[in-house]
DNA sequence: GAAATGAATATTGAATTCATAATATTTTTT
DNA sequence: AAAAAATATTATGAATTCAATATTCATTTC
């Protein structure tokens, strides 16, 4: 019996819309066309309105009254502002998660470390990230905090188009590696304090931000490299 | 010569519902009934149902698909995470406060800090709390990251509806008070660490929702006592 | 030839209409 | 009279229509 369908078009409609947007086939200040959409996804205006109003709200499009929408404009310093709040939450995540975390989960953890290591010591760069996202993942979701885990999706999802635009250094990879070892530590110590403040400077993130921002000017507008 | 007007109908029609649930004429929980708003409005189900979008995705509302829209119920967990996010944001707005604050800035939010002791030397506490508020928004305006204004005041929103519901203590009060203290000093100093860290731990967020808890089940719904 | 004006076109904003799912009511049955 | 079934009513979801606003393009003026 498959799934009763109970979902409104209108999310449907933004999650294929949030797609086009990730994968950069609606490139960032591109003006998006309602009627085209619309034939694209043999839905009427209501709905696909609908959905840019919610992208809207989660940053991803700027509407423009009477004008329009565009897919938002990433700035350096958007960038930057992104990152420096997600580390604040990750900070917060790891507190929160050495309160809460099973015994359980933090041996699963521990099994995506070693996952890791494997992949960083045949510099299998996207498998690493993959797994390493999977780690950041795991400890917001122990920590229980939902609001937490939500706020950090979106801001996520808003910077994603950035993402693979890095070039990791040997010596930035090493450190970051390094890091991660010193969180499995703190996470199994359950020393929340230590967790926090290791995921705060966790400077993967900012890195690559600094990477890009030595490509182009500080208010200039992003330009998304797509994998 | 006024404005031209060019905000769409669908932001006022939010703004003005938002306003509703804040000042708890909707009351959580409450069905929102789209013929009615629509009439009260004066506006159509279009521009109505749009806004109800936007609140569902700011947490204010939440659409249950085929059966409506009712305002978002608080549960005590749920306030509490938001508390603990908007600590953590807290703090990371005073580290990057001290980065970017101008003298001019300190000074005015010196000038704040004597009136709001002003205010609690007399112990007329919704001055007292306007103030500290604007305090408060003052280092977070002073951080220069925008991004974190958005997300702070979206969170702020969401529990705005049990801030009244509370009763301050002497004690708390006298805590409150010492911590703003070490806040303008650290500021002063421009000592962003120490004002992340007393931010971060300012209790008075945490007391009224411990207050609150303290009163109701946890995952209770939240009962919201109007001002 | 460039800038400015005005008509034609296209696009968006909002209201209305139509279809469908949920709820309330009435009727039937036990 | 209570429970179940059938019907009617209402409310929501989505398409369509109408109106207002921008944009484009041709024409005029300097």
């Amino acid at each position: 019996m498959s799934k009763i369908q109970n979902r409104s078009l209108y999310l449907e409609v933004a999650d294929r819309v949030r797609e086009l947007i990730e994968q950069g086939e609606l490139a960032p200040g591109e003006r998006i066309s309602e009627k085209a959409l619309c034939e694209r996804f043999g839905v009427s205006r209501t709905p696909l309105r609908e959905a840019l109003k919610v992208l809207a709200s989660e940053g991803l499009v700027e509407l423009l009254t009477n004008r329009g929408a565009r897919v938002m404009r990433l700035t350096v310093k958007m960038v930057k502002d992104t990152y420096d709040l997600m580390a604040a939450l990750e900070g917060l995540s790891g507190e929160l998660a050495c309160q809460n975390i099973s015994d359980e989960e933090i041996e699963a953890i521990c099994r995506l470390h070693e996952e890791m290591l494997r992949h960083y010591q045949e510099r299998n760069l996207m498998p690493y990230f993959r797994i390493n996202q999977q780690i950041h993942e795991s400890i917001l979701a122990a920590s229980g905090n939902e609001v937490l885990q939500e706020m950090y999706s979106n801001l996520s999802q808003r910077v994603k188009r950035v993402r693979y635009s890095k070039k990791m250094t040997d010596s930035f990879w090493r450190q970051a590696v390094q890091d991660h070892e010193n969180m499995i530590s703190a996470l199994k110590a359950r020393d929340g304090k230590r967790l926090g403040q290791i995921l705060r400077e966790h400077l993967c993130n900012k890195l690559e931000v600094a990477s890009i921002a030595g490509m182009i000017e500080d208010d200039e507008e992003l330009s998304v490299v797509n994998s």
